[in-house]
DNA sequence: CTGTATCCTCTAAGATACTG
DNA sequence: CAGTATCTTAGAGGATACAG
């Protein structure tokens, strides 16, 4: 049989996504484990922001990004989208609740972060320069 | 000239690598910020395992991905391997103090994950919802 | 058993150009 | 200004086979 190979991919991704709804706490993590959900909720910590505000505010965000990673945190109900219909068309976003409560744990993994960067950083140099001695 | 595209290509991936270093706090959140990571992490929760002990309890990890995942968090200091050379090989993998303390906000992630669990797939539903109503 | 190397696939994400 | 659509690409990650 020459699907074989295909079958054993498809019921393999199948076995991942049925574990994955076993356990539907991964769905959360993946979704908040993303770069820009991050630096987005990050950046509208104080008070509601435009859609270019939050442009300035994470440089690198392609707008394709910026704009997707909105709309997944709005459909999560993490932000607020509010257009004002003008012209040009305006547009805030602003964290929910439910966003403010996700940040305060961002914020206790940016302080680790801080924290334990230079050990990290040691720690990398130790490794590379092992690797580097046996090589 | 025929090199502009890349060149501004290249120009932005410097312009981004730049801002990462200036905020180093990032390179830290990329690298906390994968889905192996956690669960690993999470897998050594109570004492050391071997590398086919993570296996299992990692259903949807392949072992290039394990393997690869241990080393970039051996490299960061956040767990310790421990080979034992026998044949066959034996290797285990426990948490350094680091990587306790990082456990402790990746229990906090997971403790926000399942309370809001339920008014995430909500607002996911309404959303959705909505949406479906004006397509 | 643990780990490496190879190949291959598929998705995330950037560049670009266009609409309301 | 905000958003969408299209094309393209780099890289993450899986399958497989093999080595120590």
């Amino acid at each position: 049989m020459t699907l074989t190979a295909e079958q054993k991919r498809h019921e393999a991704r199948q076995n991942y996504n049925a574990s994955l709804v076993l356990c539907p706490a991964r769905q959360l993590l993946e979704a908040i484990s993303s770069k820009w959900v991050t630096l987005v909720l990050l950046a509208l910590e104080d008070g509601p922001l435009r859609h270019s505000d939050l442009r300035k505010r994470i440089p690198g965000a392609s707008q394709k990004m910026l704009t997707s990673t909105l709309r997944s945190l709005e459909r999560d109900g993490l932000v607020l989208r509010h257009v004002t219909v003008s012209v040009p068309v305006r547009t805030d976003y602003e964290l929910t609740p439910r966003g403010q409560s996700l940040l305060r744990i961002i914020f206790d993994m940016k302080e680790w972060a801080e924290e334990n960067m230079d050990g990290v950083a040691a720690s990398r140099l130790e490794h590379d320069r092992h690797r580097l001695a046996f090589s």
